[in-house]
Order: C-alpha cells, then sequence, then structure tokens
DNA sequence: CTTATGATGACTCACCAA
DNA sequence: TTGGTGAGTCATCATAAG
C-alpha cells in the first residue's frame, strides 16, 4: 500500500510482503506442528496429530531435556515421532505414556523413575549442579532432604488416578507458564506439597541466581560460586519472599475507594505527585499491563510480585467515560504531566444517548453504565420487560416498585437503554465502539459476526483511560515509538496511541484471534499509518530467538504493553473461575517472561 | 455449518445495623 | 467487631434457530 514505509533503516526486513513473512520466518520445527498449545494439557488422548519427523537441528539436546525428566528413550523417541519436535506435545505424550503404563497396578515402574533428575547423572541439567544443590542443603523448609527422592517417587508414583496425576498437570502447567520444564520438575521434586506460589517463587529465585551468574563483574563470580555467600543470599531471599507472602495472605491489595489510581482528569490524587519505582521496574523498555480489578483474592498480589512489586494502577473507566470498567494497571510509565484525549467522550448515560433522555423513567437512576461484557442481553428480555411495563400502564402512574426492581435489576444486569415507550434495547455494536473510545464501525465488516464483534469489544481496552496514562510517553518520543503489543485484540492500545499523536514506527502486535488480526491490519491501512505492523498469533511463540530478530531489526521496543486473558479471573465466568492458573489466564506469565526477555536482550544490546 | 439465545452461581467488597 | 444484604462482574455451555 504506502510506499512510504520502505525507510532508511529498513534495510534489513522487507517490510512491504505482508502476513507471508511471519510465516516464513518461524522456524518450521517447533511451532508449526501446534496450532493451539494451550488446549493441550487437557486432552492427553489427542496427540496422534500430524507425525512431522521433522528435521534435527539440536535433537540430542531435545532429547535430553526428557532424559533429564526420567522418561525412557524409548518413549521419548516414541513420543518425538508422533508429535514433531514440540515440547509440550512431547512432554504431554510422554505423560500419557506413564498414565497408561501404570495405571493398571499399583507398582512402582522401573521406566519411569526419577532418580536421574537429581542424581549425579552427568546428563543432568546445569541448572541442578550449579545452584539448586546449593540452596537446599541446609534449607529448613525440607527438613528431611535425605528422603527427598524416595518420598518424591512414592509421591509421583502413587497419585494417578485418571488420566493426570495432580503432579502432573502441575508440571504442565508451570510448563505452558513457559518455564523450562527440567526446571518445574527439579522444583517440584524439591518442594514436594508445596503450592504453585511457592514452586513459582523456587524457580523465581533459580531465575535470580542464573541472572546473578550472568550480570555480576566476572572478579565477583568466582567468589560467590565458592563459597556460602550465595547460598546464604539466596536463602535470605526466600525467606523474605516467603514472609511477604505471609503478610500478603491476610493484607491483600486493597481497591482504592474512589477507584482513580494515581489520578483522573477530573480528580487528582492528593498527596501522590511522583513515585519511586524499584530499580528493576525501571524501562527501557516502559510497560504496561492491564486486567480485571475485581479478581480474586491474592491475583492481584502475585501479578504485582512478578512485575516488580509495583503497586497496580485500579483505574474505574467511569471517570473518563458513560461506562463503569474497573481494571488494574501495572506500568512504570510516569504519572506526571498525563493528559486526557480529545475530544472528551460523553461522561453520562444522558450525553452518550441524548435520544433516549425522552423515555427515561423517573425510578431509574442510572447515571453510567455497568461494564460492558462480552455478550449483550437478547432481544426477547427486552420484549419481557416491554409487557411488564405495559401491563401496569393500564392502572396509570408508575408500575409498583416490585416491578420497577426487576426492570432495574435487568437494565443494570444487561446495560438496557431506553429507547422507546416501555421500550429497553441492549447497546448496539457502534455504541459499544463509541463508549470504548473506537472509531464507529472499528470491528465492523470483513465477515465478523454481531457475537463476535461484542465478544471482542467486552474484551479490550476503554481507549481514553489508556490513553491517558499513555499520554505521559508523547513528549518523550516525539519521533515515534516502537510498541510490542501483546494480546492486542482490536487494537486498543495501538487506538490510543495514535489519538494521542504519537507516531507507530513499528507495532509487533500478538493476538490469536484472525478475526481482531483482520480489524487491526485493517484499521492500521485505513488511518494510513507510516509505520509496519507486523503481527504473529500466539505469544507462546514469542521465544527468545523471536524476540533477538525482532529488537536487532527495529533496533528494540520502548513499549511493551498488553492485557493478558481476564476469563479465569472475571466474576461473571462461573464454569472456569480458576484464578491465574486457569488455562488462558496464565498467559499472564508469558506476558512476564517476554517483558523480560524483552529487558534482557535490550541490555545486553545496550552496553 | 454459523449465529443467537437462555440457563447456569460464586466471589468480593461496600455498606449498614446490631 | 460481626453478620446480613445488595450490587457488580473483559463468561461458558448446551441447544435452538437460521
Amino acid at each position: 500500500m504506502d510506499k512510504n514505509l520502505s525507510g532508511e533503516d529498513n534495510d534489513s526486513i522487507d517490510w512491504d510482503t505482508e502476513d507471508e513473512l511471519e510465516i516464513q520466518e518461524i522456524p518450521d520445527t517447533t511451532f508449526s506442528s501446534c496450532t493451539n498449545l494451550r488446549n493441550v494439557g487437557q486432552h492427553t488422548a489427542h496427540c496422534h496429530g500430524e507425525a512431522s519427523s521433522s528435521s534435527v537441528p539440536c535433537q540430542s539436546k531435545f532429547i535430553q531435556q526428557f532424559i533429564v525428566m526420567g522418561f525412557p528413550e524409548e518413549s521419548i523417541a516414541k513420543a518425538i515421532e508422533q508429535n514433531g519436535e514440540n515440547e509440550d506435545l512431547v512432554l504431554d505424550a510422554l505423560l500419557t505414556f506413564k498414565a497408561l503404563e501404570d495405571s493398571p497396578e499399583e507398582q512402582p515402574s522401573t521406566s519411569l523413575q526419577l532418580e536421574p533428575c537429581i542424581s549425579s547423572d552427568d546428563s543432568s541439567s546445569q541448572y541442578s549442579e550449579s545452584f539448586l544443590d546449593d540452596i537446599y542443603e541446609e534449607d529448613s523448609w525440607s527438613s528431611n532432604s535425605d528422603n527427598c527422592i524416595n518420598s518424591a517417587d512414592q509421591c509421583y508414583l502413587r497419585d494417578e488416578s485418571s488420566s493426570l496425576s495432580e503432579k502432573e498437570q502441575t508440571l504442565l502447567f508451570l510448563a505452558n507458564m513457559g518455564y523450562p520444564v527440567e526446571e518445574a520438575s527439579i522444583a517440584m521434586e524439591r518442594c514436594q506439597k508445596a503450592s504453585l506460589a511457592e514452586l513459582i517463587d523456587f524457580m523465581c529465585a533459580a531465575q535470580m541466581a542464573r541472572e546473578e551468574d550472568v550480570y555480576l563483574p566476572e572478579d565477583v563470580k568466582p567468589k560467590l560460586n565458592s563459597g556460602g555467600y550465595k547460598k546464604r543470599k539466596m536463602y535470605n531471599e526466600l525467606c523474605i519472599r516467603k514472609k511477604q507472602r505471609a503478610l500478603l495472605d491476610e493484607e491483600t491489595i486493597a481497591l482504592p475507594n474512589p477507584m482513580i489510581g494515581f489520578g483522573v482528569p477530573t480528580e487528582s490524587v492528593p498527596g501522590i505527585v511522583q513515585r519511586i519505582l524499584p530499580e528493576q521496574a525501571i524501562g527501557p523498555p516502559y510497560f504496561y499491563y492491564e486486567n480485571v480489578a475485581l479478581a480474586p483474592k491474592g491475583v492481584w498480589d502475585a501479578i504485582s510480585r512478578f512485575l516488580y512489586d509495583i503497586e497496580p494502577e485500579f483505574v474505574d473507566s467511569k471517570y473518563f467515560c458513560a461506562t463503569a470498567r474497573k481494571r488494574g494497571y501495572v506500568h512504570n510509565l510516569p504519572i506526571e504531566g498525563r493528559y486526557p484525549l480529545l475530544p472528551l467522550p460523553p461522561r453520562t448515560i444522558h450525553e452518550a444517548f441524548p435520544l433516549t433522555k425522552k423515555w427515561w423513567p423517573s425510578w431509574d437512576t442510572r447515571i453510567k453504565l455497568n461494564c460492558l461484557q462480552t455478550s449483550i442481553g437478547s432481544a426477547r428480555l427486552a420484549d419481557r420487560i416491554r409487557k411488564a411495563m405495559e401491563a401496569m400502564e393500564n392502572f396509570g402512574g408508575e408500575p409498583p416498585v416490585r416491578v420497577q426492581k426487576y426492570v432495574l435489576y435487568e437494565c443494570r444486569k444487561w446495560n438496557l437503554l431506553w429507547v422507546g415507550r416501555n421500550k429497553v434495547a441492549p447497546l448496539e455494536c457502534d455504541e459499544v465502539e463509541m463508549l470504548l473510545g473506537f472509531p464507529r464501525n472499528h470491528t465492523r465488516g470483513g465477515g465478523i459476526s454481531r457475537t463476535d464483534r461484542y465478544k471482542s469489544l467486552g474484551n479490550s481496552f476503554q481507549v481514553d483511560t489508556v490513553a491517558y496514562h499513555l499520554s505521559a510517553l508523547k513528549d518523550l518520543f516525539p519521533k515515534g515509538i516502537n510498541v510490542l503489543s501483546l494480546f492486542s485484540g482490536i487494537g486498543g492500545a495501538e487506538v490510543a496511541l495514535y489519538r494521542l499523536g504519537i507516531p507507530l514506527n513499528n507495532v509487533v502486535a500478538v493476538e490469536k484471534s484472525e478475526v481482531n488480526r483482520n480489524i487491526v491490519r485493517s484499521w492500521w491501512e485505513q488511518t494510513n499509518q507510516r509505520g509496519n505492523l507486523i503481527d504473529f498469533d500466539d505469544v507462546q511463540k514469542l521465544n527468545g530467538d523471536r524476540l533477538e530478530h525482532l529488537i536487532d531489526s527495529l533496533g528494540g521496543f520502548d513499549l511493551v504493553i498488553g492485557g493478558s486473558p481476564c476469563n479465569n479471573l472475571t466474576g461473571s465466568n462461573r464454569v472456569t473461575r480458576d484464578g491465574l492458573e486457569g488455562e488462558d489466564s496464565a498467559l499472564f506469565f508469558d506476558y512476564v517472561r517476554i517483558l523480560e526477555l524483552v529487558k534482557s536482550i535490550m541490555s545486553s544490546r545496550r552496553v
């Protein structure tokens, strides 16, 4: 389309190519055989996918990680033959083999013992030797470290109930979080009966130790490695973390009232003009993470803990527009000098929908709409309400309180508007777009159904709110920014930056849904963006290699932004409100993983 | 096949009275 | 302090309808 985009510093990549680019560049050995990694964990029996006997660049290392986990080589070979070199699929298959093998009798299986994991086997990974062993020699919270191996085995072999034991599920979960499977496996062995949070802390500590090794000056390293200093330090770190968690268990992060974060355009928080961020948290890059404020207890503590203990900024979008949207944002952006998007959006229902004023009953006292969700009230509900209202009308005057309560309850629940005499209706798609700060018809066309439009919109940012927070970047990047947009959805972040007038030089958008990617692509072209939009479909496929490549090509990212799936956190979910460990919401850990990678790669490039 | 509809609670916190 | 109550929530599933 726009031929101007082949700028000066784009020699390394041909940006004019469209979607084929990403396909070509993904190494086919790792990802091509798996379409949806996240579903793998649950359907272990369905692994007989395409048996791609793909090329073998580093097979020994790939196989070795499973050997280290204690799987027999024959099984590994079989699993790889069936699933290709996909770590998750192979692990899945191996666990399935094991479950099938063990289930008939309670006999300990000789083929799948875990001793190799922590024995002095030469094949064990670097981690186990370099620091994991050290830490727990003098550890008080695994008191019987001598019995560790045996009891681990027993525990492992005891609880194979149906398809996946608890341990196997935990292992899969941790693997899905992006932790190396061998590391997760070791952590589980070392911390039997530990909660998931403890396991994660364990691996955090492990990660810290690794980073210490990487980043400390050379002359300090030998001293650390030889003496007990490091052990003690690690142990102290763990104690502190445990203490913190104990404290947090009792005193979780409280939601502010009013929910205005560090300030909104209309009201500022007295006292807060600046904040001090932890050293680790300071960019580049800037980052911005979002999720629902009303998550189950402890979720925001965990999120904050993983994001450098930054205090989340809880903001209800009702201070920006006519609809409520209670969200938490963890970011390292400056909080001074923010300004709102112009024009200011309508702030009340009447301002947003002037035509409804005529029909609005006096007893419906709503000023703001409730949170826009992923589905809307049905036409039949509106019809029922109309009939209830009409039936009462014949008696003259207002309906009885009982009817008022019922109608108001449904109106609040489904965000219904009064569009005629006794007539209520759910919001139209374009009305939702307007309320959320998107251009009209942003999600329209391209073959997307009405239902899916509501779903995509319901999962999106409120643009004015996010833009207010991002406005602090405007003066910092007059020449434009490079954005890594994870879980980009329908492009709320991109629209916010665009409306702020911050030039988008390069945007790497990662979004699973194809229709959503099309929406962003379409918006990108219609707004005549001069920068480059590169999209990917799965955050889990965004590994270090690809990030290195992107960072080297684009010159780094200035902003890493994203809101990970909330469906396992939100109160609307009655089925799988599983917290951060939920199948989808666990992708939060991919946000953390990718942010860490970006920070690490960029700091190594900077020198 | 796609799309729309109806049924399906639980968790959390603010608020208030006892 | 404690217990009750009300209000609110980026949802999911089976099934009917198109």
